[in-house]
DNA sequence: GCGCCTTGGTGATCAAGATCACATCCGGGC
DNA sequence: GCCCGGATGTGATCTTGATCACCAAGGCGC
């Protein structure tokens, strides 16, 4: 059985200890992108500035570990990270893939758990790090900061929801075909690069033998094209039918 | 395959069209005891009284319907009522199970879909219907109450999260324990009481029969004594060890 | 080039639980 | 009491997909 040390070493970094701050140049350009913070004035995104420090991470970085981590927010400027949790085998499960501009964190102030959640880089990161009492000044004296948060919060929970449902109704080929359709989003070319049968089985919740044969019986099916650690969408329609199940 | 007009069947209210509303008696002290407002003066309750209405739904009744429905939010005051989804074969999933206090529905303000989501009392219910505006009104002006509701939707979120762990990573006599032991709280007698098979199997996102059997494998251990419609904890540890997996 | 680690390929086996098919059983309505 | 529908009990399959056991190939560091 694959275990939790056997995580890390396959995708941890290997560069020193935490992630790297970064200087204050770019800070303040990358902050007024955030969704969550459109709707503050330049004056407020100063003020936010001071209190907030950014981070990178390189991919495959696990930046928080439940426990470990203090009671902080994170908001994830550029690149995707992973919230996963790992069951006492060792098997992991990703919760939640999310994208640029989303919040996340341990934060009971908003009762915003992150029990025996973990968060990693699944691409390049830039993350901003707020403490507890920042975000609960901000929350309370920023009114559409909290209504940002409440929206980015509601879409998560409808996506969580969608994914249950999946989990409990849908085959794993069905949540694999989705899952494909779904990271081929955004790139044009209709390919999913630099994921392995592994990260994809930890996203379906699924094993990653199961993963490599069902990719085989698509690509002969001529649904998809394999290579390493890529896949290639032949026939995008011929999936979304299959993931409906 | 049982479908869904059977469910409507099985459980629904006979009565008339839709819920009862409530006279403006008893509404403002329902509506003071609610979390979400908890923070609100008796001026704002006021006001909140003026724009709410008030409904009675019975146990079984199925109150919204997605497509059907307008774009209404609903404060549970009284009861419990259970979010769910119907999948193409009629099969029911229970998302969630919300507890008085809670807000859901279809709002796109702040991001709360209810796609595909249906909600039906569990119980008798006491529900407070806001409309889309109100809330905006609501959530704009009264910070406060856009806190609480950040908060409600966080647990819900972290609730939603360790579901689909459980359902991915756990046995259904896991899940069962689980589920049973999650009804028995508050029961001081360790009783669970009318709720069928049928219901638990929609909780935990299997099927009746193989609830049935495992609820006899339950017995035979000891852990559980059976009636129609109702199941005694005996052995609440031994649950407790069977749900950890 | 060599060794090693990561990734991917595949057969064999097995257990869980979905699915089908009925048989009761119980309570309520008439 | 009789009938009906919902609730429950249980046997008999059948599939899916987890799990075990290796092997092969690609890529990288040295």
């Amino acid at each position: 059985m694959r275990i939790l040390g056997g995580i890390s070493r396959r995708r941890q970094s290997k560069s020193p200890a935490t992630a790297r701050p970064l200087g204050a140049s770019g800070k303040l350009a990358l902050l007024s992108e955030t969704d969550i913070f459109r709707d503050l004035g330049p004056r407020d995104m100063a003020e936010i500035e001071r209190m907030t420090a950014m981070t990178t991470c390189r991919r495959g970085k696990v930046f928080y570990t439940p426990g470990e981590t203090g009671e902080v927010l994170f908001v994830l400027k550029h690149g995707r990270v992973n919230l996963f949790r790992i069951n006492p085998d060792g098997k992991k499960l990703v919760l939640a893939s999310v994208d640029a501009g989303t919040v996340f964190g341990e934060m009971s102030l908003v009762g915003q758990g992150m029990h025996d959640t973990f968060a990693e880089a699944s691409e390049e990161c830039t993350l901003c790090v707020m403490s507890r009492s920042d975000v609960e000044h901000l929350l309370v004296n920023k009114p559409q900061v909290a209504l940002r948060f409440l929206e980015l919060l509601a879409n998560r929970l409808s996506e969580v929801e969608t994914r249950l449902e999946t989990v409990a109704f849908k085959s794993v080929p069905a949540r694999l075909a989705a899952e494909i359709l779904h990271r081929a989003e955004g790139a044009p070319d209709g390919r999913v690069d630099g994921v392995s049968h592994q990260d994809l089985a930890d996203a379906v919740g699924s094993y990653r033998e199961t993963v490599t044969r069902i990719l085989n019986e698509f690509r002969r099916d001529g649904l998809i094209e394999l290579d390493r650690l890529s896949i290639g969408i032949k026939d995008a329609p011929g999936l979304k039918a299959l993931a409906e199940s």
